[in-house]
DNA sequence: CTACTAATGAGAACGGATCGCAAAAAGGAG
DNA sequence: CTCCTTTTTGCGATCCGTTCTCATTAGTAG
């Protein structure tokens, strides 16, 4: 499914794509849904939540997988990983991977059908590194 | 806190950990709780949930975050990584690391302080790869 | 043994995510 | 435009993994 033939491009699905794509920040389902709110009053939960699915399963958006205990979701599906503030919750991009990775030792060891990997980086961010250091 | 320094080793804890120590499907919670009962039938789902989270404080076992919607626990506190199949939710040990990762270049592209990386791979199990192929 | 405190069992509560359903909206045919 | 069909929405109920509460139990020091 892509974005053509995504059925019905209702008034919401525009609003919520546009949205996470216009924000750099990974936002949680409720936190998209507040900012929509904004321009869509009456929009509610469950219609972020199902949009995020179907964004997702078009290829669309990326749901980057608990993270924490909420998901949170990524309108740039071009290849890049994250790093993830333990203190704060916040994501932010990495672009350039350092980082070489041999998939093929991995099916010999294991016996998996490999179809990817994701590099997940944690540690303290600019702004609770500060914080701390006060 | 160490092992050592756990104030009260109960025969909960006890059996939570050797159990958690013999298994290597990298058990939910209720799932281990299931095993834990065979042994001792009247403990509780809650004190599983609380022993694990007091064996992770200790470090004595650790929580794979985002592996489905479910934590997974490990009690192999060794550094390995980490294999999932997509379909049925099997994770498996990657002992041998066919990776090279730079984290100071993530330092000085993010400004984080960086602690550490998590690097998952996922594909197919070779009992649903053969089951796909029938 | 007793006294003190941590841990347990049972169940209620919490919270993120999903579901069910009637009403609304989108799109197509004429 | 109207009429009809199908998708989507809003809203509330529901699900389910996890955490919390609290009276009771049990580990440990002395
Ligand atoms: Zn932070
Ligand atoms: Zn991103
Ligand atoms: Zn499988
Ligand atoms: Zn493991």
């Amino acid at each position: 499914m892509t974005e053509a033939s995504m059925q019905r491009i209702t008034r919401q699905r525009q609003v919520i794509l546009e949205t996470l794509r216009n924000v750099r920040t990974h936002p949680t389902a409720d936190e998209l849904y507040e900012i929509v709110r904004k321009k869509l009053p009456h929009i509610s939960l469950g219609t972020v939540y199902r949009n995020l699915d179907t964004l997702e399963r078009c290829g669309m958006a990326l749901r980057l997988d608990r993270v924490g205990n909420q998901a949170r979701f990524d309108g740039d599906t071009s290849q890049h990983c994250h790093i993830r503030c333990k203190q704060c919750g916040r994501v932010d991009d990495i672009f350039e991977t350092h980082a070489e990775v041999h998939a093929d030792a991995v099916v010999r060891e294991t016996g998996y059908q490999v179809t990817g990997f994701s590099l997940e980086f944690e540690g303290k961010c600019p702004t609770c590194k500060e914080i701390q250091d006060n």
